[in-house]
DNA sequence: AGCCAGGTTTGGC
DNA sequence: GCCAAACATGGC
């Protein structure tokens, strides 16, 4: 079980030029570089040593694991919000429970320990993931440090030089034709589009508050949102734990191990079904252990690739 | 060099 | 509804 988390909020040494704190949250059960840099939820977080430093919600960030605990230093009225945002307070042991049985579920739980799905605000997911479509990695992250440091809030952290992500009317201004040379693609007429129309009112915010259903058709509107960013965006930003984005990674995990011979929409509304809230948290874990090659079973990628 | 990438859209049955 | 092809771009 996990223990409750009381921020001890101190004074840090302010190197920076604002207001800098040193949260340390004991007993916080997190691998910071597997779920901020390498589990590919998001893309603008970065190793520097052994800590890991980036900015969401207006906020830049550095976190290290120590002994006491996890050490979290930023301006000190954000820390709660981190704690949100790293998803701290759930409880992941609940996430497994009664997986004995199930061979796959308590051997990713055993391997992956500290991999946790993030709440990050939801233009910030729909973002990266409207960047993710037919695109690796690496790629989305390089483009996503374009766009924030062409488009981006400039901060500053310990004396380095940090880019917020891009509101949505930075990019909605700059357009398509812009979007384009900094190498976003085809994509940047959905990223244009969409940032316009979420500056037009569309209720991005609002997504959290619905059921899952309305949330996920809502998004559907949205150019360059299908069913697989969908849920991208309502699990990793919208907090829909149920969310279940099949790519090709899960889709083969799923068909292999528990739905043989569904299509990749089928496959996505069943797991919903089969897992409840947890189907999405499950699935980040599953999808990291195939895209790692950690399940010898799955082909790898391949067009018109055969299964086993 | 060619295949692939956390897909979506469009147009054809 | 389901299927195939087109879509930009760079990493490997």
């Amino acid at each position: 079980m996990q223990k409750l988390i009381s921020p001890d909020i101190s004074p840090g040494s302010s190197t920076g030029t604002c207001f800098e704190f040193e949260t340390v949250i004991p007993d916080a059960r997190i691998d910071l570089a597997l779920t901020l840099v390498d589990s590919a939820q998001c893309f603008h977080f970065a190793r520097r040593g052994d800590a890991v430093v980036g900015v969401s919600m207006g906020s830049p960030v550095r976190l290290r694991q120590t002994p006491e605990g996890l050490r979290m230093s930023a301006d000190a009225a954000s820390a709660a919000r981190w704690v949100r945002y790293l998803d701290l307070e759930r409880d992941y042991d609940a996430v497994f429970e009664g997986c004995e049985g199930d061979p796959l579920l308590s051997d990713a739980a055993r391997r992956l320990p500290g991999l946790r799905v993030l709440n990050q605000p939801p233009w910030e997911a729909l973002l990266a993931f409207l960047l993710s479509s037919n695109n690796n990695v690496s790629r989305i992250r390089s483009l996503v440090l374009a766009l924030s440091r062409a488009y981006g809030a400039t901060l500053e952290l310990g004396g380095e030089t940090l880019y917020a992500l891009p509101e949505p009317v930075a990019l909605a201004r700059a357009g398509e034709a812009a979007l384009r040379a900094l190498g976003c693609g085809y994509r940047a007429a959905y990223i244009a589009r969409s940032a316009r129309m979420v500056c037009e009112g569309f209720p991005l915010d609002e997504l959290a508050f619905l059921p899952y259903e309305e949330a996920r058709a809502q998004l559907l509107r949205l150019p360059g949102v299908g069913p697989k960013v969908a849920d991208c965006v309502l699990l990793f930003g919208c907090g829909h734990s149920s969310a279940f984005p099949v790519d090709v990674w899960v889709e083969r995990i799923m068909t292999a191990y528990y739905l043989p011979g569904l299509s990749r929409a089928r496959v996505a509304e069943r797991a919903r079904a089969l897992w409840g809230p947890y189907a999405g948290l499950r699935q980040q874990y599953l999808f990291h252990l195939a895209r790692t090659g950690a399940l010898p079973g799955l082909q790898t990628a391949r067009k018109g690739g055969e299964r086993a």
